[in-house]
RNA sequence: GUGGCUGUAGCUCAGUUGGUUAGAGCGCUGGUUUGUGGUACCGGAGGCCGGGGGUUCAAAUCCCCUCAGCCACCCCA
């Protein structure tokens, strides 16, 4: 047979899996819509530059992972690689800016074409939210702590760690680069291949390196926290301050840095502490000066986003079983009433009925069995003369005749 | 982009130093007397052995190329 595969690196959802899909995102939501957060749902295509002047050049994303093409009437498009800059164009774009609530939340489907691997795929899901509004501290512990509530209420808090770092405001950055640079260039010899190539082009990258040979370096390297002014700092410790006493449990990692070139001051990363690679579970930071480069107004923000699959990688196993329920009837003669009967059932949210056809008796019982059925309704022509339907209990084999017009209420008394 | 591992039935996998019509379990399907599923027993269907090329009397098996999947690096959610 002829393989017939999707586009590498994208899946079909299906089965259980968009049942989980499925729950994540309610979970998120509903912590959302509780925290007052609006719902924006944002197209999957975009014009290319709003990204381009927002992720910076260097970054990988940039430079070679966006799908990007050119349309049928010359427009440069891409399939969207993150939410935050498309959420800040549509800030923009629908005269959001003014509104007394600018806090945002979305989901759906991002695209980077990498080589695909565990945790990570080309068309992969997120889930993410963001507030605009002034310089606060108290929005970065609020994010925070909708983080904290998600995470826990999908039972995966306790498998994660949460790492805080502060990028300070692109002033004491600047200064720390050349610092580090200084420093990385003394140590040259010392470095991996892949790092000494982005001493220029991209030095915070090092930072992060997995590289024994780096890491050994760390130590001694100097750590952003001293290049800051007196507010990148005092912001800084007032967010972690507000975090300790609110018992958020979290460490501070000097070397943490962001993939974007639109982040500043707070940074944060919830890590899956049993993987090393793609362990990054949800993540995010503040972006102060970014709606203003898109040419909006001169807004704060910050915002995170988690990755749904990630997310899954590490949940536990759900029960999503639903309680199945077989129809069918004895003979062709009576399939009127049948589906008569199919059709006055009342909406339970518990259960699905299951009509069954084809096969003489036995075979719509084995069907039914096949299918998983907790028990059927079966249309006999017997039980049907007084106005009685066969209930068999698959469960426990048994079965009785119960009135047609009590089905519903027969059905409640199960549950 | 670089590297490693793996491609045999719907699924999970056997397949010897190259040697008959390529196997198993599960699943699917038919039956075991016509209004009772699951269990048991008996039968059946289903394979370009990922694709292409080569070596050989002979290739699932050896060689080359290619594609796909998984995993790691890189990068990131």
């Amino acid at each position: 047979m002829q393989k017939l595969n999707s586009v590498k690196g994208t899946k079909d959802i299906f089965g259980k899996t968009v049942l989980e899909h499925d729950h994540v995102v309610k979970t998120f939501e509903d912590i959302c819509v509780f925290n007052n957060f609006k719902k924006i749902s944002t197209p999957i295509l975009e014009h290319e530059n709003i990204f381009i002047k927002t992720l910076g050049v260097s970054s990988d994303i940039i430079s070679k992972e966006m799908y990007n093409f050119k349309d049928q009437g010359g427009d440069y498009l891409v399939l969207r690689p993150e939410g935050t800059a498309a959420i800040v164009r549509a800030l923009i774009t629908n005269s959001m800016q003014e509104d007394i609530n600018k806090n945002f939340f979305y989901h759906g489907p991002m695209f980077r074409r990498e080589k695909p691997q565990s945790g990570r795929l080309r068309q992969f899901h997120q889930v993410g939210l963001e507030v605009f509004g002034d310089r606060n501290f108290l929005d970065d512990v609020r994010i925070i702590i909708l983080a904290e509530n998600f995470l826990s209420t999908l039972n995966i808090r306790n498998k994660l760690k949460l790492q805080i770092n502060t990028l300070g405001d692109s002033k004491s950055r600047k200064r720390y680069i050349i610092e580090l640079q200084k420093f990385l260039k003394n140590n040259y010899s010392k470095l991996s291949i892949d790092s000494r190539k982005k001493i220029e082009t991209n030095p915070l990258r090092i930072l992060d390196s997995k590289d024994e040979n780096d890491r050994n370096l760390f130590s001694s390297l100097p750590q952003i926290i001293d290049f800051l002014d007196s507010n990148s700092r005092d912001f800084f410790l007032e967010t972690t301050k507000m975090l300790t006493s609110l018992d958020i449990k979290f460490d501070i990692n000097p070397f943490l840095v962001r993939g974007l070139d639109y982040y500043n001051h707070t940074a944060f990363e919830y890590i899956f502490s049993e993987s090393k690679s793609q362990n990054a579970v949800l993540a995010g930071g503040r972006y102060d000066g970014l709606v203003k480069s898109l040419g909006g107004k001169d807004l704060c923000g910050i915002g995170w986003a988690a990755g749904i699959e990630r997310i899954l990688m590490i949940m536990d196993n759900m029960d999503f079983s639903q309680k199945i329920i077989g129809m069918f009837s004895t003979s062709d003669s009576l399939k009127t009433q049948l589906l008569k009967t199919y059709n006055s059932l009342k909406l339970n949210e518990n259960i699905s009925f299951n009509l069954i056809d084809g096969g003489n008796f036995k075979k719509k019982m084995s069907k039914a069995n096949k299918l998983n059925c907790y028990g059927c309704l079966i249309l006999g022509e017997d039980e049907w003369k007084e106005k009685k339907i066969i209930w068999k209990n698959f469960q426990t084999g048994n079965q009785e005749n119960i009135p047609i017009n009590s089905i519903d209420k027969f059905l409640e008394k199960i549950y």
